[in-house]
DNA sequence: ACAATTTGACCCCA
DNA sequence: TGGGGTCAAATTGT
């Protein structure tokens, strides 16, 4: 409790606490006009738990291993998520709760240049998939910082702009002392029948991740609402936040949620 | 030795 | 049926 190890450590925990403030900052932005999704928040959310468990984590052992980039935040863009659609009943051979279902459907995408491809996160890379009418193949990759996580993501280079990368994260992380949900352990092996009553799930829907819940009320109340999430605006103006190099522009899920639109060269590069 | 990537097989769903 | 996501054995990296 003295003195930092290293002036690199005491950098990386400061860069991770930043990438916190800068997360909130964006939650805040978020949460003045409608327009965005409850995903969108919770999202969010659970991005700064995350941070900040991370930010502990490098108090208790000084790592220097994994700090965040200096100017983060990322600008995100859109949020979707597939149809939940129509709530059946009878969800049939799922070995998943509707919520942890939910958790790992939830789904964010960013634009980024080749750098800032290094989010905070500790990533693995499991797969590689050629893609139909693509010039480069889309990387996937898991989070390793809990065994169970449910957190991925998945990298593109762009066709139109071989300097950027879409990244589409996937997954909530369940990986830290904040989980969204307590996740039903993949407690292979010596399951328990059901003699011993599992006392697992008492506080599992005490904290958040009732998005399904929250998001039924909303189309209950009005289905006219399709959550189309936010073709609202954005306002560019303020946007404090590294408007140097990091995009940031609404017409982005235009474009990826309108295959009618092909071509469209936002955002030059510098 | 382990840990991470590579890569084709496999699976799922529109 | 085939395109996209995942698994897992083989390979490579430390
Ligand atoms: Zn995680």
């Amino acid at each position: 409790m003295e003195r930092f190890p290293s002036d690199s450590a005491r950098e990386n925990l400061e860069n991770v606490l930043k990438q916190g403030g800068e997360l909130a900052k964006q939650l805040q932005l978020h949460l003045e006009p409608q327009s965005s999704s409850q995903e969108t928040l919770f999202y969010l959310l659970n991005e700064i738990l995350n941070t900040y468990d991370r930010a502990l984590a490098l108090l208790k052992h000084g790592g220097t291993g994994g700090g965040a980039p200096p100017g983060f935040g990322g600008a995100m863009v859109a949020v979707m998520s597939d149809s939940p659609g129509s709530p059946l009943t009878g969800s049939p051979h799922s070995s998943h709760s509707d919520q942890e279902d939910e958790a790992r459907r939830i789904s964010l995408e960013k634009r980024v240049p080749s750098s800032q491809l290094d989010d905070g996160h500790s990533w693995r890379k499991y797969g590689q998939k050629d893609i139909l009418r693509s010039n480069y193949p889309r990387g996937y990759y898991r989070c390793t910082n809990g065994k169970g996580c449910l957190a991925r993501k998945q990298v593109q280079r762009l066709d139109e702009d071989p300097t950027a990368y879409e990244v589409t994260y996937k997954g909530l992380h369940t990986c830290h002392n904040n989980p969204p949900i307590p996740v039903i352990h993949p407690q292979n092996e010596l399951n328990k029948p059901l003699s011993h009553g599992n006392q697992i799930n008492q506080s599992q829907q005490e904290p958040f991740l009732n998005i399904q819940t929250s998001l039924k009320i909303i189309g209950s109340s009005s289905d006219t609402q399709d959550h189309t999430p936010s073709s609202s605006n954005f306002n560019p103006e303020n946007n404090p936040i590294f408007s140097d190099d990091h995009l940031l522009c609404e017409d982005y899920l235009l474009d990826f949620m309108n295959p009618a639109a092909p071509e469209l060269n936002f955002f030059n590069d510098y």
